[in-house]
DNA sequence: TTCAAAGTTAAACATTTGTTTAATTTAAAC
DNA sequence: GTTTAAATTAAACAAATGTTTAACTTTGAA
């Protein structure tokens, strides 16, 4: 099978995203990378072309995972509508937290992209999104278990979003949760109870949960 | 009165806003500053004495409008805590409608802050709106008008994270609203329809609107 | 073993960066 | 009108940037 990147070129691209989640891509030096790479800094020439080139690799790679392969659950008659959009959220949390860096790297081409390519690349990707979750809630609207009026882009704003500002303010919510035991079980488990909260707000949207005073 | 900034210090500092919201601090060189303000390079140190603390003078400057200034409004017994969450969701949602590019820095900072100033001054921000929202909230069930157990630093993440998302992603989102009249109405209509959406997304937050199928 | 391609290196390249200098102009107080 | 401080300027500064060069080592097939 065709491999798109060496070992070599992996291993580059991993110091890279690193360092630009944690440095931004512009106050990321070439020479940075290679140091964090143990290579010399004319490979990232060699093998990518230019730091930009170099970025663009990264998304290619990343973005692969990022997408979700959810083309046949959405066509299965089988499951529920509101499970397919609990799928749905579940997936986007947890691939944004087992992705935070390049997670981040995305939040900052939002930001400012750094060439079409990306930014392209960032609008089909959204863009996919809210038509995979247009599908189901269509559906869902049909079999008259959902309410009518649906703003889907704020649905999306809604969810991504708020994972976006969980996962950048990760360690600040840490300390006001003040869990100081191990880290990794923490961070199970404050993922947990943000899923539920999120998967909650969001069934009481498609419904009619209208509670007024 | 005393005013801590001269007309020349603030031209410098809007110019400086308006390109790092554009291209971020660290792809924002201090010629662009500037070529921008019109005035010569050396002004900016000489005023400022440094691009780090033209970055500081923004954040102390611009962070003062930010601030809510609701300490009264929370003590008042007159309006009602689901009011009083209203007025706050609503002040965060025109504060950042009103500052977008102020916004898009903040949230730049927030994933690389430049300098602990910043960090420091962004953190005591973000204690100031936790604590705000919780005062209300436990006086809400003190009133047995809300739900016992509710995850503030979770609903905080919820409306910002939401805004946020919805500030930076605005020209996405109203292409695909396919408004394509006057710009200015739109905008405020979509500002409107927006805050209806999150309003009512925290009254079922805040209110036991459980809808399991 | 030979030899050409691929991989790797240190050094050099031209730009751009933030900041400082030293000279000049402007403004206001005396 | 003179003087003194503030404001403004163009030029220069060293450091850092992304990229290229040209020399070298390694690799693997002939």
């Amino acid at each position: 099978m065709h491999k798109e990147f060496s070992d070599k070129q992996l291993l580059i691209i991993e110091a890279a995203e690193q360092l630009f989640a944690e440095k931004t891509y512009d106050s990321t030096s070439v020479r940075d990378i290679a140091k964090a790479a143990s290579i010399n800094v004319a490979m990232i020439s060699y093998y990518f072309g230019s730091k930009e080139d170099l970025m663009k690799s990264l998304f290619g790679y990343r973005m692969q995972f990022m997408k979700n392969r959810l083309s046949e659950l959405i066509e299965d008659k089988t499951i529920s509508p509101l499970e397919k959009m609990e799928i749905i959220v579940n997936s986007w949390i947890d691939k944004i937290f087992a992705q935070q860096s390049f997670h981040k790297i995305m939040v900052h081409a939002q930001l400012n992209p750094h060439n079409s390519t990306i930014k392209n690349l960032m609008n089909t990707y959204k863009e996919e999104q809210i038509q995979q979750l247009e599908k189901i809630i269509k559906d869902g609207q049909k079999k008259k278990l959902f309410i009518k009026n649906i703003d889907i882009p704020f649905m999306i704003s809604l969810n991504i979003g708020c994972i976006s500002q969980f996962i950048l303010n990760i360690d600040f919510y840490n300390k006001i949760y003040n869990t100081k035991t191990d880290k990794n079980k923490n961070l199970e488990k404050i993922k947990n109870n943000f899923k539920s909260n999120l998967l909650q707000i969001n069934r009481n949207f498609l419904h009619e949960a209208k509670t007024t005073i």
